[in-house]
DNA sequence: TTATATGCAAATGATTTGCGTAGTC
DNA sequence: GACTACGCAAATCATTTGCATATAA
């Protein structure tokens, strides 16, 4: 509940936000912090997950909320899909929005008001499967 | 990792299995283990999360892994989709099985092997609906 | 008998929070 | 100067694990 006053400009906020903006990537918070620390040796974690959320929040970025594990972040607002490779865990954009046909399915067949829906893909990356099965390249 | 070797009927797995499949909700492990122990009250929630994970691994029931909140269980393990209450958190079933044209939105967009998708509606639940914008019905 | 399971408690990993100080407006 | 944000450390929450004992096969 940051929903009150004013928000200020910080180095921390400035640098977090750039830096996710910089990524193609989609770090988890502690990723953020490891790649924000280079600039900003003293900052905490605490202080990025304080500022991820705010940022989510302000609709600056977006929060991934993926099944399974942890959380990560993407510097680009608008709405898409992602994949993600079983083997080594990296996350990219798929290219298309959402699919309107989607939410239609459970028009009819629920009760429910559906509001949206949340479709991730798992698959795997170019990378890992000319490396064969054990390729661990970590993003 | 727990393929090797027999697996035991326990009374504390064959309960599991039995009010797992007798709910249609999609109890958390924690609520499974307080479900459980109304019948076998010194069971521990080290047991239920075991067996939880035992049982999905052989495949005889579900587990969900839902965005960004705790895992869920489901007696049932035909491949289906979920619907959740924004309102009160509960998550039901939904009747589509796997939608085919999915996957193939992502043929020739991506160079990912796709191997599945997951998909999770967002909506609002009957019950709460009806009981305005403050219903906390926990299932 | 003998390996697999259990109960208990401590460990882990991700994320959140309280508090006193520092920095922005 | 007032109020928001920071850094640090401790707290939480969900889940996992080590170990000595109990139990199914």
């Amino acid at each position: 509940m940051a929903a009150k006053g004013q928000v200020r400009t910080t180095q921390q906020r400035r640098v977090i936000m750039e830096e996710l903006c910089r990524l193609k990537s989609h770090p988890t918070a502690n990723e953020v912090y490891e790649i924000v620390r280079k600039r900003l040796p003293r900052i905490s974690l605490g202080t990025v997950y304080r500022n991820l959320e705010i940022l989510s929040e302000r609709g600056m970025i977006q929060k991934l909320e993926m099944a399974g594990t942890q959380k990560r972040f993407d510097g680009i607002t608008e709405n898409h899909y992602h994949v993600r490779c079983i083997m080594c865990g990296c996350v990219e954009d798929v290219s298309s929005g959402p699919i309107p046909t989607i939410n239609k399915v459970l028009n009819g067949v629920s009760d429910y008001q559906i509001l949206w829906h949340r479709l991730e893909f798992v698959g795997i990356c170019p990378r890992c499967r000319e490396a064969g099965t054990q390729g661990i390249t970590s993003t």
